[in-house]
DNA sequence: GTATGTGCAAACTTTTTGCACTTCG
DNA sequence: CGAAGTGCAAAAAGTTTGCACATAC
């Protein structure tokens, strides 16, 4: 995705369109690896040195709260972001800790479907993610 | 589950039988609420008090690395425990931080069934779990 | 110009670790 | 008795916060 599109992205949030935020959005879109905040931080330094560890967690913060960036919860201890929003699933290995995108349109619409009809009564769904621990093979 | 349940589940794994293991597994399966190491603490001080952090936190991990206890994974920094091994899915509200079991035996032979017939050729799942995102309602 | 965002460092929370002592089998 | 487990306290890792300064709109 191009600079602009990522500025749009945060002018439709009504979020102010910072060098960092564009950096950390960005990033977020290349990397395709789920990366903890630490992750981001090195990525984005080599083209924004000084930016501080506080700001990251904080416009992290606010991605997410905004829902244009999603957290991936894994057995450890530091959280891991996703800047794909669409709805998903993730491959993950607790003893690598390699998490891949799993996109299947198909399972999506049997879940969708599912929990449509199936009407929990005292919870309100806003979103299904299937989390598919094992190992990775030869890889 | 009395006791020599507890006891049993650990001399099954070759684990040792010390009163705190006996009494983290017993409030685990007590406690039905995915505690915190944190929780967990609190809730076996009375009978228990003088049990040390470390030790609380050496043992659930013993206890993930035997597959007796699992790791639920949230949004919030301290990870959470749940007691309940068998094929079960959760309901999480990110605002409360409540989490619900969702068991659903319809749910399980779908994605069982699914997931048998996809054949995922780089990955050899051990587990799938469906995290359900949202809000509960008056409760 | 003003509300909002950022840098920085300190504080806080959660988890891990090392080592002496204890306990289970 | 010996291997494994526990207590304790210090350290590490991850995240949040407060405040002065800077910037987007």
């Amino acid at each position: 995705m191009q600079i602009q599109g990522i500025q749009k992205i945060l002018r439709e949030k009504g979020l102010k369109v910072t060098p960092q935020r564009v950096a950390i959005l960005g990033a977020l879109h290349e990397m395709h690896n789920h990366p903890t905040a630490e992750m981001i931080i090195e990525h984005i330094r080599e083209t924004y040195p000084n930016i501080a560890m506080g700001t990251v967690y904080n416009i992290l913060e606010t991605f997410v709260r905004h829902g244009i960036v999603n957290k991936v919860n894994t057995d450890e201890d530091a959280m891991h972001y996703d800047g794909v929003t669409s709805m998903h699933h993730h491959l993950y290995s607790p003893e690598t800790g390699q998490i891949e995108d799993y996109m299947d349109e198909q399972l999506n619409k049997m879940l969708t479907d599912y929990f449509q009809e199936k009407n929990i009564t005292n919870f309100e769904i806003e979103k299904i993610s299937l989390q598919i621990k094992g190992k990775f093979i030869n890889n």
